[in-house]
DNA sequence: TTGAGTTTGTTTTATATTTAACAATATCAT
DNA sequence: ATGATATTGTTAAATATAAAACAAACTCAA
């Protein structure tokens, strides 16, 4: 059973989780096996996308039965790498810096805060979720000293750039960006945008089309 | 110059934002103009994409000469209905529901938060932004008295379907829902996910293909 | 053990989205 | 005013994504 990925689509990436979610939910319920049919009347989605999604990464199902759903948890969190461990820092301590905290908090653990920053000096030198907050200036210092893996951008728009630039200099890979700020990388670096604007302006473009 | 859509295609909506903020940032530089070629490599998009986006929905550009910003903003604007004014109530006043809350009052005025609601005791009864917190309780009464337009969910996955079926029932049309929780709506209702577990999940696969 | 019924993996077809090409038309320097 | 240059709107081609179709292979009840 080989999980290479074939250079999957990025859509087919995406659904993953969605696919993980939606197994998890089975398995808590007692269900041990299922059809892509039955599991595809449950997710809105067709029979046949979830074969093919499927099969970007191998084929994991068996003829007649369907698939093992205990299986397939661990082959796509295998697929999405969910189960390595992350050190992450938030920049920006704020309320949106303490709601991705808590976020991760009450993921399974494979994701850890190891440290928050903010230039606000209101904030720092206190303790969020056993998480020290730490002065801006104190950054480069402590990505010198520490091995992180993920930079997560809970910053304001007007510094959005700024600071991403401060932790790629600094030797950061990856960054999840939760800022408005439009933020341009290298091919070396992986960046994850939340996009909050597109989602909220999609939003009101739906309202309006709703209403025709 | 009209704007009515026909019927742009999802992916083109979801780029519009991206047009607005990067024509608004080039009006600040003091910019009036700019051709389809010049936005593209700011945007790094192809221009022929910018072209055929755009013509989904009118034609804005004048031949040898380009698109003139003041006009192009306008007009997507008016595209994405954001001059429109949006009631909006934030159910869950945690952190999430708090940074959600600055976000909007950082938007320009269109939108409003005019309450917010939680179930816990030690939130409630309390302002944040100037906006009354109170208990989810309250909510169907205080939907009956008010004209909501958005309501958004910055509750925990546990609460996010109920949370949902109670703001539809007492007669909110679009929600806009930060939880992790998959929401199944009817089709006159609209819904636009954030969906952070599948972004992170998407980072965390992204960083291991980065690693190949 | 058999065979009707299931369900996959994969191929084929259809649809959606992006990119390229280019005629039509405007600009702008002279 | 003119024409070389720029740039659009739009059509055509290419690519990407999703759905349908189906042979192969398994299950499971009798």
């Amino acid at each position: 059973m080989q999980t290479l990925s074939k250079n999957a689509p990025m859509p087919v990436v995406r659904r993953l989780p969605k696919y993980h979610r939606n197994l998890k939910e089975l398995l808590e319920e007692g269900i041990t096996k299922i059809s892509s049919k039955d599991l595809s009347e449950r997710m809105g989605l067709t029979a046949s996308q979830i074969r093919q999604d499927l099969n970007y990464f191998g084929g994991f199902g068996q003829q007649g039965y369907g698939y093992n759903i205990e299986d397939l948890i661990k082959v796509i969190e295998d697929i999405l790498s969910i189960n390595n461990k992350y050190n992450c820092i938030i920049i920006g301590a704020g309320n949106l810096g303490k709601a991705i905290s808590n976020y991760i908090l009450n993921l399974d653990g494979n994701a850890k805060v190891l440290a928050m920053f903010d230039v606000d000096a209101g904030k720092t030198n206190k303790i969020f979720n056993d998480i020290n907050i730490y002065n801006m200036s104190e950054l480069k210092d402590y990505l010198k000293k520490n091995e992180i893996d993920i930079a997560i951008l809970a910053v304001p728009k007007s510094s959005g750039v700024e600071v991403a630039k401060d932790v790629i200099n600094n030797g950061i890979k990856s960054i999840w960006n939760f800022s408005t700020a439009d933020i341009a990388v290298g091919n070396d670096i992986v960046i994850e945008n939340m996009a909050i604007n597109e989602s909220f302006y999609t939003l009101t473009y739906l309202i309006s089309e709703n209403k025709k």
